[in-house]
DNA sequence: GAGTTGTTTGTTAACGCTAACATCTACGCT
DNA sequence: AGCGTAGATGTTAGCGTTAACAAACAACTC
């Protein structure tokens, strides 16, 4: 910087004065800083900077499996709203879940001078984890619906569930079983409840729930058990990948889609649409979710006055071909 | 620190030791000094530390569409490796892949002081782009294999296209049909390249080649286009995506596989072995080649000779029931 | 023309850390 | 005892930037 004071002929702080675009300066001093820079290819130095505003321009997120496609859509949707607002991303993906986990990759950010954290991480345990880390910067956690006070952006699980759960009625079945995820997830629970509710609140009979890990392996092992169960006439599942395996195992095993058992599964991945017959889903716009939480994060780092803590996005209902009329026999 | 220093009774500069590990400090004091720093929950600055040291920690990383599978494995992969090795990484994700936004990208990283970066880049024009891109950090690209003299580490999308062209060919195939990926891309280029070499040196007529856009929905239209074309009894789809369209095309049209069409992929997605049918492919460990990448990264940091500056992983096929033998009629 | 105001620039002092050197102790050797 | 040596600690000076203040100058006002 120095050396560019020099080439231009003022001080340094003049210097610093244009590139933080600081006003009184004339228009010709700019220039000839601006020219200075240009030439000496300078760069200023970001750590210096965040030294002495004590502002690292960073943003931290830690985020489970960031493999899938939930968590990289949010990630993405993260990254771009970050930078529109001139923030850095920093990422730290967990191991495992558990709350030491999520603690130790809070921890690693923070060390690192992060401004905020947004976390992706669903389970149960997570938040809780969370709630209890007493965080010097502001925290939001993005994807999961508990009833902590907590910061957060979720969707509306439960009022997703309630109208797959509600169509499938509609359409005639006499119930709707419900392929659940893993046990600790709140996107489980919710979804879970809402199609119990659902069902309840229709006067139907609520089957025992199956219950997979996200994966589609899974579902095809739920769709071995239902394969041959008479009983079963449509499908809740939580979310897509489950369906997939299930719409699998019932392919296999010879079952007619949808004319014997309709499927309806939660995410509107973008393969759904091709599946075997095209799945007819929930859609959650994971990046959508991303962007609102950085929003939130972004609010709480200026300390506006809490306007709203739990930001819901209400999903939609995408209908193809997977679930249709229960026979009448 | 100066707290810190002051409640154990020692000068700032012996903190700075512990912190550091340094050598000489006498275990009584260095237990005395961590307690302090655990009374008041003390953390390093990591601004004023990369200041006078001149070493940020943090890795960057420029990646494409990371809401993709192959891109957010690798993504988690590099970020795996730069913890173990001590690292932060900070993301950066471009909208476009022209060149102009890689070096977009890359200065961002740079304006924020990385050490490194970490290129997910498979387009050509983007490695041209970091060609003449004169970094003053190390640069590693990945996922793709151009000739450049760039480091760079990728899979041999040669061979994986070789060994699935081969495949079918051995199936009896009197010739494979190729669904490519979009002009511009590595990945497309050298798996074409490696079907079209398999094919002359088997003597097979090659045929005009459809391409796609990597997605399920452009596999699916090229789907609609072959499926009543008699000629066609074996595809070879560059990329598992493109394949789940086509099949779903194919089995619109009546046409089964792989009974009439025998379909193979490329990528072994984890949804690929719950299509229908399970889909036969070509497996990459995106996540490995990561953290290849990583490493290589991390090699040019400590300035290792240039031992080896492309890293090439072979791919493995993986057999499923997408792809059979010949009807002989 | 002296005082007032506003614009433009420069000077100095941090920010929190580590590197380099300086100092002080304890110990062993002759 | 005197000296050297190594270990343990302290002191000082930066790293490159911005904040706060100071100074110089121009343009007004009365």
């Amino acid at each position: 910087m120095a050396d560019v004071a020099k080439l231009a002929g003022v001080s340094h702080q003049t210097v610093s004065r244009v590139l933080n675009g600081a006003p009184h300066v004339r228009p010709g001093t700019r220039e000839r800083v601006l020219a200075a820079i240009r030439e000496l290819d300078y760069r200023p130095n970001s750590a210096a900077r965040a030294l002495v505003t004590r502002r690292s321009q960073t943003l931290g997120v830690v985020s489970f499996d960031s493999t899938l496609y939930g968590p990289a859509s949010m990630l993405d949707g993260i990254e771009r709203a970050a930078r529109t607002a001139d923030y850095f991303v920093s990422v730290a993906s967990l191991r495992s879940l558990d709350s030491r986990s999520v603690q130790e990759a809070v921890d690693r950010l923070l060390d690192q001078g992060v401004e905020g954290v947004v976390v992706i991480a669903p389970q149960i345990s997570a938040v809780s984890a969370l709630a209890k880390l007493s965080s010097s910067v502001p925290v939001v956690a993005v994807g999961s619906g508990s009833r902590s006070r907590m910061p957060m952006v979720s969707f509306d699980n439960r009022a997703g569930a309630e109208v797959a759960t509600r169509h499938l009625l509609d359409l005639g079945h006499r119930t709707v079983h419900h392929l659940a995820g893993p046990a600790g997830w709140m996107e489980s629970r919710d979804r879970q409840d809402g199609w119990r509710q659902t069902l309840e609140a229709g006067g139907a009979r609520v089957p025992r729930v199956g219950s997979g890990d996200w994966s589609a392996r899974s579902g095809y092992e739920a769709g071995l058990r239902i394969a041959h169960d008479p009983e079963v006439t449509a499908v809740f599942c939580a979310n897509d990948h489950m369906a997939l395996g299930l719409l699998r195992a019932l392919h296999e095993a010879g079952r007619a889609i949808p004319g014997e058992i309709s499927v309806i599964g939660f995410d509107d991945i973008p393969e759904a649409a091709y599946f075997t017959p095209p799945l007819t889903t929930v859609r959650q716009d994971f990046g959508e979710l991303g962007r609102r939480a950085l929003e939130l994060l972004l609010e709480e780092l200026v300390g506006v006055a809490h306007t709203r803590n739990h930001v819901q996005i209400s999903p939609e209902m995408v209908l193809r071909r997977s679930a249709g009329p229960a026979r009448r026999d």
